[in-house]
Formats: C-alpha cells, sequence, structure tokens
DNA sequence: TACATTTGCAACCATTCGGTTTCGCAAAGT
DNA sequence: ACTTTGCGAAACCGAATGGTTGCAAATGTA
C-alpha cells in the first residue's frame, strides 16, 4: 500500500486536519471533536498521514499527541513549481504585450 | 460527482498527463502512446481533469486536442502558502538560534 | 485491585476508482 | 459508397477508499 503525498491531500477531511494541527499538536480525540465524524475514521486519517510522513506522533502518557511535518509540504510546492515557470512566462509575454499596445 | 484539483492530482498517471501537455496541446492517442494503458483510460483520465477544468480542448477536424490551464494549478500554490509561512518562520526562528550561537 | 479513559487495530460494508471491453458516431481517406 | 481512424460513453470488474462497530492494550484514578 504505497502512500504518497499527493493521495494524502486528495482527501478534504484529511486538508482539515492538516490544517488544524498545523499550530499546534492535538489528540486524536480533540481532531475528532472538530469534525462530523467518529474518532476512529480520524484515526485512520491520521495512520495514513504518519505512512506518508505528513504528521509525525509524540506520546505523553496515555494521550498521543499529533502534529504536522510542515517541511512535507515542500514536496508539493516543488511539483507545483514547474508549472510556476510556465505561468509566470505567460504573464511576461502578456506583460510585452501589453507595452508593446503602449508603445504604439 | 464533485470533482476537486486534489483529487484530481492524487493520480500518477493525471499528473504525468498534466506534465507532458503542459508545453503542447496533444491528443488522446498520442497521449497514450507516452504511458502503458490504452487510449480509452486516457480518456477517462482526461474527463476527469477537463471536469476540474484543469485542462481544456480544441477540436480540430475528428482530433480532439488537450491542453493544460495552467492558472488552474495556482489553487494549489495558494493552498500550500498557507503553510509556506510556518515553515519560512520556522527557518527565520532557526536563524536567530544560529545567529545566537555565533555571537555567543 | 477495580474501573474509566485514550488509543490503535481488525473486521466488515457500501461506495468509488482505475482499467478493459464493447459499442456507436463523426471525420477523413480510398 | 466503403473502410479506416479518432473519439467519447456505457457496461463491467477487481481493488482501494472512507466509514462504522467491536475489541484489546496501555495509562491514569478511586
Amino acid at each position: 500500500m504505497r502512500r504518497d503525498i499527493f493521495q494524502a491531500i486528495a482527501d478534504p477531511t484529511r486538508r482539515a486536519i492538516i490544517t488544524l494541527i498545523a499550530l499546534q499538536a492535538m489528540t486524536p480525540n480533540a481532531i475528532a471533536e472538530n469534525f462530523n465524524t467518529t474518532r476512529q475514521s480520524v484515526s485512520k486519517h491520521l495512520r495514513i498521514l504518519t505512512e506518508c510522513e505528513l504528521v509525525k506522533q509524540e506520546q505523553q502518557g496515555r494521550e498521543i499527541y499529533y502534529s504536522l511535518e510542515v517541511e512535507k509540504i515542500k514536496e508539493v510546492d516543488q511539483w507545483v513549481n514547474q508549472f510556476r515557470k510556465i505561468w509566470e512566462t505567460r504573464f511576461n509575454q502578456l506583460d510585452d504585450v501589453l507595452s508593446t499596445l503602449k508603445k504604439g
């Protein structure tokens, strides 16, 4: 069962979880309270997020705090980057057209 | 059947298609030749990509050329952006630690 | 010790997904 | 007129997905 980050962020609940724990670590119960679903369901999502290293866990007594491995999201950024060049080039071309119109 | 861009880019074949047609429009047959799959399968992927407006089509005779709507990828960039702030902040904090060590 | 809380995990289920096969239609070639 | 080519859509299939339920393990508390 190969997990990759793109599959992980495909699910809207998982994206919401990521946003939720981006700033502070939270327990599965606390996370589940923010959604219209069960703790077990959240637990499954956390497992997937952990498998692809988007999330790390820290045990404290009987509670487990989950937090975001924010650096991992850079992988998505890098993928987007190859297209950024394209849309910036097109913008520059538009810019050229506009300045040509201005001069003409 | 609600399509969103995150679900669209979750599939590796679809990401490959996106990269393939990023620079030049291609027909389904031409795209399929680049993969280990059938034209019909590619056609299904193209349908999904079109549904969420990642791809546009242009009919030329009996051929249909598909090309990337590169601006749409900005939506992913915007999602990543909320986390970019976090990892840049952490980098600055690390920077502070390093400069403090240097001074000390 | 006895009991409650927090959690992960396995089993199960309905739905969705990705792929193949088949079909029908329209455009182009002979 | 007939065949070939390029295409989308529908039917079908095995696998994966997301969710629920039930249970066991570990920790904290009376």
